[in-house]
DNA sequence: TGTACATCAGTGAACGCGCGTTCACTGATGTAC
DNA sequence: TGTACATCAGTGAACGCGCGTTCACTGATGTAC
């Protein structure tokens, strides 16, 4: 399993991430430590350190690499404004980790450069998707800031009380974005 | 400020559970500590496990607080759904604290009796609103559970946003009732 | 093709800290008679 | 009204643990000449 390797791990950065989802999705966030992480990719306790600085800069380039995942997800998803809210599900479905870390500024450094423009493409990707809804296909087209915060908040609600595990065990169990389709359908209830 | 008190406390769980709150109004459910509890409550720190065992003992006694909490919220708001979902938030924003532990039932224990019982007065309190909508004031007839899952995404959602701070900061800012208002009324369009 | 040197990545020992938990204890309170 | 005793709430010392952070270091890599 262990690869042996020399003095340099050759993608340290890149596997103390992949170990920082792991832990996430195993025991949350408050769960993390870096020294854990260190012994998760076989190098010493102080190695991080190198990397991220500390423990809020490694959940900045966590948080940042989920905004530009969502980004493309959307963007991704088509024009259809119905696909695009079963991508954002299917995001934070798939990227649990990357999706908590997200909403919890308190985790991160909310002002860094990097995680700020990332964030940026991600709200323009979930806003552009309500702008480019056709006339009449809009549930009021006097307010499409309102529009694309409802469409924001019902799909951000299900996606968050599905991974919480509040939802009744029968609701959406195996497939979270066929019931996210049918929730976020009675919007738009033209479509 | 600090009032003498004998060698006993007079209500320390209660005072536990008001510390818990204030701590997690400010730093977050991963910054709270017994000892720090302890010390804000003026005593020695082995004191908590007498009430609440441990952590996850007093976690889950917030959160069972919370549960009835919500109950009696939406009870509260009468038998029009849209008044309800604003109700929803509202207890989100009042009662952060409660409601931040509520939702991630890995921070206590999911299977303690009085929690199971309080989270099923309040998933009643939720679903009997939908229940009581009259005829042709639900979004689709043929489905008042695939109506009450939407409406709970979409002020959830909000909820969970507006707290997460996500929103555009002219958003909602100083009332999110009534922005509350205004998305949720966007799944009902008849009202 | 070889050598010297700068830069970078990772090491390992050390530190101090706050935490949860345990345990024998003591002070206060309530109740039986 | 008083006394004896059980019960309960809170104490304080002690323990072991994992953590973040610091620091002088060493091994590997790349580049200039």
């Amino acid at each position: 399993m262990t690869e042996t390797r020399g003095y340099h791990h050759g993608d340290l950065r890149r596997a103390l991430l992949t170990a920082a989802v792991r832990v996430i999705e195993e025991s949350g966030p408050a769960a993390l430590s870096l020294r854990d992480l260190a012994r998760r990719a076989g190098v010493s306790h102080a190695a991080p350190a190198h990397h991220f600085g500390d423990k809020s800069g490694l959940l900045t380039a966590l948080a940042t690499e989920g905004f530009d995942l969502l980004a493309e997800a959307l963007d991704g998803a088509g024009g259809d404004l119905l696909d695009r809210g079963v991508a954002y599900v299917d995001f934070a479905v798939r990227h649990r980790a990357h999706f908590e870390v997200m909403f919890r500024p308190d985790l991160y450094r909310p002002d860094a450069e990097n995680l700020v423009a990332a964030r940026q493409r991600a709200s323009d990707a979930l806003h552009s998707g309500v702008a480019a809804l056709p006339e009449g296909h809009r549930p009021k087209a006097q307010d499409p800031q309102g529009d694309a915060l409802a469409a924001w908040s019902i799909v951000h609600g299900f996606a968050t009380l599905w991974l919480s595990g509040a939802l009744p065990s029968q609701v959406g169990d195996d497939d979270p974005r066929a019931t996210a389709r049918a929730v976020a359908r009675r919007l738009f209830p033209r479509r």
